[in-house]
DNA sequence: GTAACTGCAAAATATTTGCATCCTT
DNA sequence: AAGGATGCAAATATTTTGCAGTTAC
């Protein structure tokens, strides 16, 4: 059975505590709760998305601020959109204050509007025309994910 | 040499016209004037940017509504982005009303800021986990462009 | 106790909508 | 002439900033 937007686990008090600590940042209510959204929601989310689950109980700057905050620290980063909403997701892998490895390609399902991580899957390689140097690469696949058949 | 910021072509008022009446769009100002903006730049274009480079002689609600236009008709389409702004470039394939085959890659380069569409480079294929129906994929590369070496 | 975080108010910015006028066909 | 496009005003929505009170360490 997979994980549904109703069937939220809970992320350990401990676990959340660590991972604040770890990146010098004070536990606080606001952080612990949004870090936990990122951890057991698992797709990405979006400002907005986190005003709703959060159901009204943090001022909305804070939210921002916190975002702001978990980017910096190289926590969560951010997924291209079509749209003119950021999506930010957990950094699964060693990213550092600044740079983010984040080699992996994302889903966007057109059912559920979700934006999935699909970690086992690389982007592949390309060739660019002469004179143009990659620095990073980003993939987003869209179509139907596995619940939306 | 290649086109820059600066040495900026200008598009033949015939094809403007053309392009728009192909698109059962009536030919008025701002159009034909936005429409060439996407034409003469290799780039893609943020609604920010064409404001800049309109000179404000639109009104900002009219570039809304031009660019929503054209996005109707398929004439341009968005890429996505990491941050907020929704950028926009011309569908160089054979786009129609509502269904759009644009698999190139766009580059992003740090240095200059510009979106361009590498149309010779085709978005490669990747093996999705089982489950996941692809219907459409964007890929993302930044660096530094030739201009910006 | 001190530095950092939060919430409120307000400013700045971005986007959408309604309507009267003007332009394209 | 008719329908659509534009510009203006104003309503919404989004994001940022300043500051005073509160909390984490």
């Amino acid at each position: 059975m997979r994980k549904g937007v109703q069937t939220i686990p809970k992320a350990s008090a401990s676990e959340l505590n660590d991972l604040l600590k770890k990146n010098q940042l004070s536990v606080t209510g606001s952080r612990k709760r949004i870090l936990e959204l990122f951890l057991v929601s698992e797709g990405a989310l979006a400002h907005a998305d986190i005003e709703k689950m959060t159901e009204e109980k943090f001022d909305r700057v804070t939210v921002y601020r916190t975002l702001q905050s978990f980017m910096e620290k190289g926590i969560i980063h951010t997924i291209p959109t079509a749209g003119n909403s950021i999506r930010y997701a957990l950094c699964k892998q060693d990213c550092t204050e600044g740079h983010h490895h984040d080699n992996h390609v994302h889903f966007f399902c057109t059912g559920c509007q979700k934006t999935i991580c699909l970690d086992t899957v690389t982007i592949p390689n390309v060739k660019l025309p002469e004179g143009f140097t990659p620095t990073d690469r980003q993939m987003i696949v869209s179509g139907v994910c596995e619940d939306c058949r």
